[in-house]
DNA sequence: TATGAATGAGTCTTCATTCAT
DNA sequence: CATGAATGAAGACTCATTCAT
């Protein structure tokens, strides 16, 4: 009877998306409300209100609030990461993986919002309520393929060797995550328009990979012509 | 509305120190709580018992939970804002200007550890507890200010001119924050031993000022003061 | 009120045996269960499931937990109180009256071990779930039956005047019970193998026939068949 | 403001009798509401609310249901097992010890009506709520003491050897609790007053000691007189 | 200044029961 | 027949807050 009072479907998105089914809404609304408001302050009844049910229906679909969240690592944040670090291969350069896993990130947020500030405050913090269950499903072997690809880079004089080749993926990931979820805030605090996707992309990657002072190599001035340079003869 | 019931505050001690009476050390607990385990997830009787006291002594002291959260920001939290960016003065570049805020940002952390989880989990995120009041403390014709210079380091060449001059500000911020919340887990995930702040100082600023690829020495010459910042014998 | 929507029963069988159809194995489940848990602990899932159906099943068959019970005392006790009081039959001395009685007890209790728990718990306690119930089936004609030999016993100075006679049925009673429904814990307290029935039997004899303390044989000669009941060869 | 809306006081009670206290009183409650309706099915409300007080006092004396029960164990059940037990010493003969513990028995129930029906239901049965806590401060040294009174009672053929030394002791603790919990709904069954106290005593002390049979023995037909041939020499 | 006592409001969770299929 | 889905009602427990002392 008071099913489906608000269905959040947007058409249009990634292969990690939702299902309709009523168990796939919960699975939603308590995504969305953890990234907005924390899983420490997200109730159960919160959740069931914002999907339309009510909270005997949670427990109903995942038992207690514990195998809900299981649900939610495995079921969102699980896919999600698959997609940003699945397509990481063995072989390209240092500038080429990560500007794939931030140009992943990226496009894969935009399509699950929810994911930078659940990624901030529940993962990366200590005492991050999901944090212990997210970790795990880290895929540790493709953030050392990329550190390795710096570390190589780094020999050959092709990348700049202050960077911690292992720390840089951190930092590529947590800038992303950083600016994605304050972008709203950003632009509302100095009155600006929202920045467009593609500027933060151009922003971030142009960061990443030169920083902030100028080099005037001109075969560096754009990400797509600097393959050549980082591959390794 | 803001107010400051009892600031117990003598000069002559860093800003952002603890003191020693009741009221301090509840402050203190707080504070560090709400930084271990978020401010949802504290409660006030964790905040007594971890300071020896009763919970009915944080309200004689604080009123509320509402005024708690309020003290813990005008009392810690923006004395260390000050600490970081009052010195950056109109005039300097942009390199000496943000460098300045991160060497600032980390030694002040180091001082009060509690900051970057608190800022990223509390502050940073959409619907952090702390997140409308703190924002409000953030010395936006500072953050301005280093971004113009940035602006006109683009100008004259002088700075890449792909990055978001006054995003660049918050880039910086965000990678200190996420380094220095985020170095003990990095740590344990890959078991490395723990970078060293100064390596961690270097890693930041050498990404921020020349990203991660190589360029040549005579390009970041227009800094002269850095490299020596940086290198050590 | 009392209602017999379906009673699968069909003749030539021990009257308190199980019937294999559906509603018949639910009902041992909610007998047994209840003699284990109490009725109050016992949820109609557990009763479900431990007979391998639906909840649904139990609410299909019974209608309600109330109609349940019902179920349990018409279906189950009765039968085993009817195979208890029947035999007795006016006439007989009263030890062979109480005789048979606890034998019959002890004997239907073998077949359906979850009766003197559910005895104790919940129809002999104030306050017990079946207590109204099953207090209204127990043949009190029967009963009054037995107090009458023993009284009649006392006035011609062949039973024990210091006992009150119909006091006397609930003490055979409550023996049989108490010690069926507590062998087991009775042998783990004091590390001792479980007593066998037959010793159960001679033990409870022994004690409501002659008491705690030896008596010369004949004085027990009246109850004559009695003595080649107990001593097995 | 709603505090001792009603007190259970009565004068004239034993040693082991509750204190006029808050904490007392919601003892006192969850222990005669645990005899009246079990474990189980009594909520912390019940508690509450049959003491005056509202729930949140349960939780804030006790903790929760568990440091509940346990409380009643240990301040409800022990002293009246320590009453029950602590005088049985070594050298009396069986029929002197298992008369002073019946005695006790019931001059203690009288000031502890709720120790039937908690005894038979939650403690002795299986699956009971207190037994595992309440069996292990059952002195198991005195039982056996009075049991092997008993067996070498047998041993002079002073005592009946049909029974089971130890299994007596049981046998008298279970009539005995049986009979006080019965009583009034015996007397209302059979439409009679009330067994009288003494009468009781005398039913179970004639039926424990001598048995239902008449035994023409007139040294045995009164209980004190008969310590004189259960001495062992 | 300090706190033990007390409680209302709210959270998680369980469960009997209903009902459409 | 049988069941998955759904829910209202209730229970245990927590917690911020108040208050008398």
């Amino acid at each position: 009877m008071r099913h489906r009072l608000r269905t959040s479907e947007r058409p249009g998105r990634p292969a990690f998306d939702p299902q309709r089914d009523v168990r796939a809404q919960l699975l939603n609304a308590a995504t969305h409300l953890f990234a907005e408001h924390g899983v420490a302050a997200t109730t159960i009844a919160h959740i069931a209100k914002s999907a339309g049910f009510t909270p005997a229906m949670v427990h109903y679909y995942f038992k207690d609030r514990d195998q809900l969240t299981d649900a939610v690592i495995e079921e969102r944040l699980v896919p999600f990461i698959s997609y940003v670090w699945d397509p990481v291969r063995p072989g390209d350069g240092p500038a080429t993986m990560l500007g794939g896993v931030v140009q992943r990130l990226i496009s894969g947020i935009e399509g699950a919002p929810w994911i930078p500030s659940t990624w901030m405050r529940e993962i990366l913090n200590e005492g991050g309520l999901l944090r212990t269950k997210a970790l795990r499903r880290i895929p540790l072997d493709k953030v050392r393929m990329v550190g390795e690809a710096i570390r190589a880079g780094q020999a050959t004089h092709s990348a700049n060797s202050d960077v911690d080749p292992l720390l840089t993926v951190f930092s590529a990931l947590g800038l992303v995550m950083l600016h994605m979820a304050t972008a709203p805030v950003f632009a509302e605090i100095f009155h600006r328009p929202p920045l467009a996707t593609e500027a933060l992309r151009r922003h971030i990657t142009g960061l990443l990979l030169d920083g902030l002072c100028h080099h005037p190599r001109p075969s560096s001035s754009q990400f797509p012509n600097r393959q050549r340079l980082r591959r390794k003869p």
